[in-house]
This record gives structure tokens, C-alpha cells and sequence, in this order.
DNA sequence: GCCTTTTATGAGATTGAGTCTCAAAATCAA
DNA sequence: TTGATTTTGAGACTCAATCTCATAAAAGGC
């Protein structure tokens, strides 16, 4: 068992919560996107080998991948949330091309260490944060 | 003549577009809102005084708002797309509560110059960021 | 295995923020 | 005032996301 199965299962446990086929194959479906995804792609993507899994549960599932842990929603693209897998990953921040759409991922601890004092000024207790920068990318400003 | 009228007038009139009544009205609703507000509540707050401005009318203005500058949409809140007054204001970062949906405001110089020195290592042109940083609120720890 | 309780599922209906359409109205330069 | 051009209101429409509910699958006890 691969350790993000692991920690899903260990999740579902603990809430009293049923390790079911479609929450695998949905697992498994989100785990083969190692970037940035949309939940109608997830579903179309799914529904090429599966087409008994519906639009509803794929819905439900992804807030207890949340939940869990292993993904996270950073940003909303063209009138879609899309989500990444963090299982493993350390935060980063994200630059988006307002141009191509193309997202460049950085990671940097002077930022969180920053996030960190300016909380603590204001007596706020971080959970996570989500850092978009939109702009325009090299090659779009190359053209 | 408020200058934020003026900022919007001259904005239309670069643009060829025209200064309407609604487009008025929307403009001073707008900024009665000085902190944050969302399109619905903007489309009730008009629709009190002035049952005549249609919903489509204020969706169709409020990118013009975004485009003159005077506002930005800087985050998204129980499904729906949040906006702030932005003209004579600084750019800051959002801490939000994930409690009791509270907004706390912070500059911050520092992000600032940080986030221009991780753009510049990848040839990024910030155009604007949106720091957006979720966790619970004194108010709500101290419950 | 086989019940039994509980939880999860699929299919399609529903919601609701945001967009689009188009005939009618308002703007503004001449 | 006129008339080309833009804008508007009303409501239809879109589509991501949620909800409903009868049916099905999971997991613990026998």
C-alpha cells in the first residue's frame, strides 16, 4: 500500500468512514495528477476506465481528500476550484500567467517566516495559506 | 467631484464607453461599501433605493471598476467572488477566519520586496498578488 | 459464509452565481 | 434635434457544485 493510501485509509478510520471502490479509484485518479487539477477533468479522466462513478461522488470524495490532508484547493481557474496534491509537499506559493494560464510553483521559507510574524502580531493562528501572484510569464512576455 | 468619480469618468472616457446613470449608481454603492463586499449584496443594497438597476447591468460594471483601478477581487467566500475598494489603498494581505469569516487587513513592505525578488529569479512580471492566509481569529481561539 | 445495521452510491433534479440575448432606451457629438 | 452608437433591463441560459432518495455496498457479529 502506497503511504498516501495509507493515510487515507488511516482518515477514513478515524472518522468512522468506509474505504469504498468508487473513494478508491477516485484516489488513484487524483494521485496520477501530480499538478494542478479540476474536478470536471478528475471526472472525465475517471470516467474513461470507470464509467459507473458519478459526477456526485467524485464531488464528495474530494473534501475528505482535503480534509485528509492530501490535496488542497490553492486557486479558482475559468469559474473552476482547482486543487493539488500537497501529500508530501511543502507550501509554496503560486505565479500565475494571466496570459497562458500557465502555473509556476516557488517555494520559500522567507515568506512563511514573514506569514508567521505578521500573525503573531495580530494574536491570528495560521492554518494554511495560499499565495497567488498573477502576472505574466517569460515566454508570454517574450512575444 | 469625488476623485474616485473622476478616476472612472476619465477612465470611461479613454475608453470610449459612456458615463450612465447606473453605471453612477453603481460606482456610489460601490464605495459606501469600504470594506469588503460580494456582487449579491451589492445588486440588494442598490436594489433598495433604485429598483430599476438590473443584476446584469452591475456584473457588467464591476469589471470596468476593476479595470479603472478603484477595486479588486481579492478573494472567494462561500461560493462567491469577493471584491474591496482598492483606490487610495495600499496593497495588503487577508487574514480570514475560518471560524467566523472574519477579514483581518495587514500590509506588509517586506512581502512585498520579497515576492518581486522570487519573481524576478523567474522572470515573472507581478502584476498583482493576492496573499490570501486562512487560520482562526483571536476572538474565535479565545472561545 | 450469511444476516443486519449503517453508510455510501448513482442518476438525475436542483441550485445559484455569473453570463448572454435582444428589443428598447439612453448617451453624446455634430 | 438628430442619429449613430452604446448601454440597459428583463429574463433566459450556463454550468459548476449540491442535494435527494431509492438502491447498493461495507463491515462487524453470528
Amino acid at each position: 500500500m502506497k503511504s498516501y493510501e495509507k493515510v487515507f485509509v488511516d482518515f477514513l478510520k478515524r472518522n468512522n468512514l468506509k474505504l469504498t471502490h468508487p473513494r478508491s479509484i477516485i484516489l488513484q485518479a487524483v494521485f496520477r495528477n501530480h499538478d494542478h487539477f479540476d474536478i470536471e477533468t478528475l471526472y472525465d479522466q475517471i470516467r474513461v476506465e470507470h464509467k459507473n462513478v458519478s459526477r456526485a461522488t467524485i464531488y464528495r470524495t474530494i473534501p475528505l481528500l482535503v480534509e485528509a490532508g492530501l490535496i488542497k484547493n490553492p486557486l479558482r481557474q475559468e469559474s473552476k476550484d482547482r486543487y493539488e496534491y500537497i501529500y508530501g509537499h511543502r507550501d509554496h506559493l503560486h505565479l500565475v500567467c494571466s496570459k497562458c494560464s500557465k502555473i509556476i510553483e516557488a517555494g520559500s521559507k522567507q515568506i512563511e517566516k514573514l506569514l508567521a510574524e505578521i500573525a503573531q502580531k495580530h494574536d491570528f493562528r495560521i492554518e494554511e495559506y495560499n499565495l497567488v501572484v498573477s502576472g505574466i510569464c517569460k515566454k508570454c512576455l517574450n512575444k
